[in-house]
DNA sequence: AATCATGCCGAATGATTATTCAGACGACCG
DNA sequence: CGGTCGTCTGAATAATCATTCGGCATGATT
């Protein structure tokens, strides 16, 4: 009998691998085949479940600071991701968007409308969506791409992977996400394609948006936003950015040339969707996280330890029904 | 903290490991460590059972071929290996002493005298006998070593492991298994140390011992037995050898210049011990077996699926307490 | 204080495991 | 028949993992 996947056959290998401690060689030689076949037989009876392997639950929450932070700012989900010693950068993205993706996951219905952004938390997030395609989602992508290699972290590949992992369908804005002059986008925003996409963004349930700083953002990083757009941006009281819209701390869009260059999502719009996730780390967000917070786009957050920590010494901001017009100065 | 071993750390890295899927390297930025130390870790976390692997259960034995020879031959306790497909020489040999070994460990009291032998299936056998040290046996070394050089396979050794594998003391016989004078083998039975050994050999309530054939034993593989010796042997009727002592088929010891050789366990000390386990595997012992059975010395097996068929398609002799005499050409 | 024993660490290394690859085989057509 | 898949295989190789080793820190002992 050459090929024999029969469960009996699978359970000797398994055992005398992980339970008699003897290495692929010495059960290919009990086997009588090859050490490749003894791995490819070990990944089947894991499979099949004759292999299971479990380990006492590790809790990557911390439950506490969730509550505080909920009631404090108001919040409907808040999701504190444990970050045990001195991550930072990447490693923090890492732990956030890995724990953070179970969580995001259930947060989202079979049958929704979900709007992604771009990010690079968002990124490391959408990569551990569970693999279950057993939804029927609609997922449009928020904000056009920052430049045109597209990149892991714009929203046009974070919405794939979201669609993709989920299960659904991808409406793509194929579009930059800033246009230089104002007058081709808006010729852009009149696309049959354009405006499908922000037909659905009316209707979305759900968006997963990320925070950007003015100084650590990824339009910085890839060199779309150059020095004297900052100064604008921060005389005209920028403190993050959601989506590519800047705003201030009351959560309001800073008027500047800026606010004309941009595809994507509108903060009306944001505020209009019933659940939207920020996926946040750092500490240095804890000003645009509040903006966010008090213009009422954000209505939830997955965020780090450290950074929910921060921002809990922070004072509430009331939500801004008043000005419309953002603080000059 | 620089060296935390808390159950919660430990937890963190085994499931990203397990769990998620990540490779050490991954797991080990994570926990901002060396891969070395995750590998540390992670045989940590499997000892403190954090980690818990397990495999459905591989049935090792055939039941019904066991309950066949029992009955048929009369056996105390009959163990069958199963021997999948085509194994042989030391991969059967390995078979049947890795899963033997389970068997014959509980077949043995905590306070029993276990008089050992040695060969090469006992010899994969008492290598994993469960190690568990909570018994206080006295193991005694059945025969002589083959030659000077103690190999694995000899009584000495393999009556050391049980002893070292399963808890208790061990006696030491210290001489070779085959002595060319009589006189001087005479000479040496009368020792005091080899006489305690040959006391407590009479006390023994357990047996471990292997069969050899003439043609195929680890006399003739050291090159103990010589041609002419061999057909001494064979005139006087000698199919098979158990503990150095050659019988016939009824089982009694062929009388030829090589009993007078011989120290070690005598056949009818053999008979007086409740608890002889012979194991064996090849289907070239069957004679050597049925011969074991019929002279009253073994009373139950632990042999080899091949061989146990072979076994039952032979007649079984009546236990012969007939002659006393071995039977001559 | 100096010395030693002990334990822990990560870089390097050796050992093991997973994957790639090219060939063999059989089923299924044309 | 002779192709043409598709599947399966083990050798070779790439990737990953476990262990060794020397260095460093800590704390006990002289």
């Amino acid at each position: 009998m050459p090929n024999d996947y029969s469960d009996d056959r699978l359970r000797l290998i398994a055992r005398l691998y992980y339970l008699d401690g003897l290495g692929q060689n010495e059960v290919a030689k009990f086997a009588k085949v090859s050490q490749a076949k003894v791995s490819r037989l070990l990944a089947l009876a894991r499979e099949r479940g004759i292999v299971r392997i479990t380990v006492a639950d590790y809790e990557p929450r911390r439950r506490e600071l969730e509550e505080k932070l909920r009631t404090k700012f108001g919040l409907a989900t808040a999701v504190v991701i444990k970050s045990s010693d001195g991550l930072e950068g990447t490693d923090l993205r890492r732990a956030v968007g890995h724990f953070g993706a179970a969580v995001a996951g259930g947060l989202i219905e079979p049958r929704d409308i979900v709007a992604v952004a771009g990010g690079r938390t968002i990124q490391e997030l959408v990569q551990h969506l569970p693999a279950v395609h057993n939804r029927s989602l609609t997922v449009v992508q928020a904000m056009g791409s920052v430049d045109s290699n597209v990149s892991q972290v714009d929203a046009q590949e974070v919405g794939r992977v979201v669609a993709q992992r989920l299960g659904g369908n991808f409406l793509s804005l194929n579009t930059p996400a800033f246009i230089p002059e104002k007058r081709t986008r808006d010729a852009l925003l009149t696309l049959e394609q354009v405006r499908n996409v922000h037909a659905h963004l009316d209707r979305a349930r759900v968006a997963l948006v990320g925070l950007g700083t003015l100084a650590n953002s990824v339009f910085v990083e890839r060199g779309t936003l150059d020095a004297v757009m900052i100064r604008d941006l921060e005389r005209a009281g920028a403190v993050g950015e959601v989506c590519g819209r800047f705003i201030d701390a009351r959560g309001q869009e800073c008027a500047t040339a800026w606010r004309d260059r941009v595809i994507g999502i509108t903060l009306p719009q944001l505020r209009k969707i019933p659940q939207v996730i920020a996926i946040v780390s750092g500490s240095d967000r804890t000003a645009a996280i509040l903006a966010g917070i008090a213009g009422g786009m954000i209505k939830s957050l997955i965020i780090d330890e450290l950074a929910a920590s921060t921002l809990l010494g922070m004072p509430a901001l009331p939500p801004a029904k008043v000005t419309r017009k953002s603080a000059r100065s």
